[in-house]
DNA sequence: TGTACATCAGTGAACGCGCGTTCACTGATGTAC
DNA sequence: TGTACATCAGTGAACGCGCGTTCACTGATGTAC
């Protein structure tokens, strides 16, 4: 029963872009087959190039959809918290199981690091994800209690502890480990949080106890 | 001209895990092929089943071997330089463009998360890998002021860090933020280091400047 | 509004390719006498 | 020490499989009259 409406065609395409965002996340580029994500939008593998002139080309779509969902959620934390409260929130959300199980809802950067690590450096799937790194840094700098390129310093740092934090928690996942990463992570970037360069400026060493 | 002598066999077979540890790290488990491994080593691909049950196997193995030996160069560290050398050259030693460069001698668990955290909780590889990541975890831990829990807490911010901050270098190399990203994760540790809770307990929120 | 026809979204077989693994084979190595 | 033979490390063709992509085809949709 080929050929739907022309409404019914911008609902498919529509319906494999989610399912590629979500697998991809929950698998990895190239764990994730054209046939695979036809089948999650209800039809068969043949029609994909009737959407998209390559797995490539989808990726790199969804890639960037993704990054922008998880910047704006972010920029949203910021708008209905303060700050300081917005900072809390980014972190807790991010760093616990919900969204360590969950991948394919979750943080891109994470999710697609390594698969794009390993892209050659001219690819559209990489220019998405580093567009969207920057993304991302460019909403976490914004709720920083410093401003210009401290408060950007400060959010790389964040975003790399996050980031860290949440691919050990993933890849240790079933021991016990991998839930005090995400606690120490939590405790650590809510410590820092209060006390940039202020506090003890300029004394990098300090003996024990 | 097959049959080799034993000796030259046990070499083959070293070479064989050499090429692996850092064929796997640099492309990933699925970006290396059996003869890929092989002809690193020399030799042809038929042969591998001679040395190794299955490719599988031969992670698992590699995986081991690269924690070891990462583990065991932070250990030295420690014993070279005081505690908090040690966690010095730890840091910097890790968060710089030649090991974000060389990720085929760098760290492994940053090299093999996303293929471990896909793999089945019940693989080998998996299981070298988690308690690869408890090695790097006692040995950072080893060389923290604090001693007991709340080290292993310590190490666990600070490896999550570096995880974090290697792994978006990588995927954003050849961006000007790559190298930012390393700079502001080697500041953000250098700056929590002197100041664990004793400086400014308890308070965690204030108001910006 | 109704009819005839062109369009084209989706189907599923097929193509070419590369993978992990197996296996019959080769011939130097190692051993028994 | 020298010879005959069994062993077995390594070879390369082959197997079965799954992948991304192509393509001839189908029949409902959309359009022209």
């Amino acid at each position: 029963m080929p050929r739907v409406s022309r409404e019914q065609a911008d609902k498919n395409r529509a319906a494999i872009e989610a399912a590629s965002s979500r697998l991809f996340r929950e698998r990895g580029l190239d764990g994730v087959t054209v046939a695979d994500l036809m089948a999650a939008a209800g039809l068969t593998h043949g029609g994909f190039y009737g959407h998209f002139e390559s797995k490539d080309a989808l990726a790199a779509l969804a890639c960037e959809q993704a990054f922008d969902e998880a910047a704006g959620r972010w920029t949203a934390q910021g708008d209905k918290h303060g700050k300081t409260g917005a900072r809390t929130a980014i972190h807790d959300g991010y760093l616990n199981a919900t969204h360590r199980d969950n991948p394919g809802k979750g943080c891109p950067a994470v999710a697609l690091a390594a698969d794009v690590a390993r892209h050659d450096e001219n690819s559209a799937v990489r220019d998405a994800y580093v567009a969207g790194v920057k993304q991302l840094l460019a909403a976490l700098a914004a709720v920083q209690d410093e401003t210009g390129p401290a408060a950007r310093r400060t959010a790389m740092a964040q975003l790399a502890t996050m980031v860290g934090a949440l691919t050990l928690a993933r890849a240790t996942r079933g021991d016990a480990v991998s839930g005090q990463i995400l606690s120490a992570a939590r405790e650590f970037l809510a410590q820092a949080d209060g006390q940039p360069a202020s506090c003890n400026a300029g004394a990098r060493r300090q003996p024990a106890r």
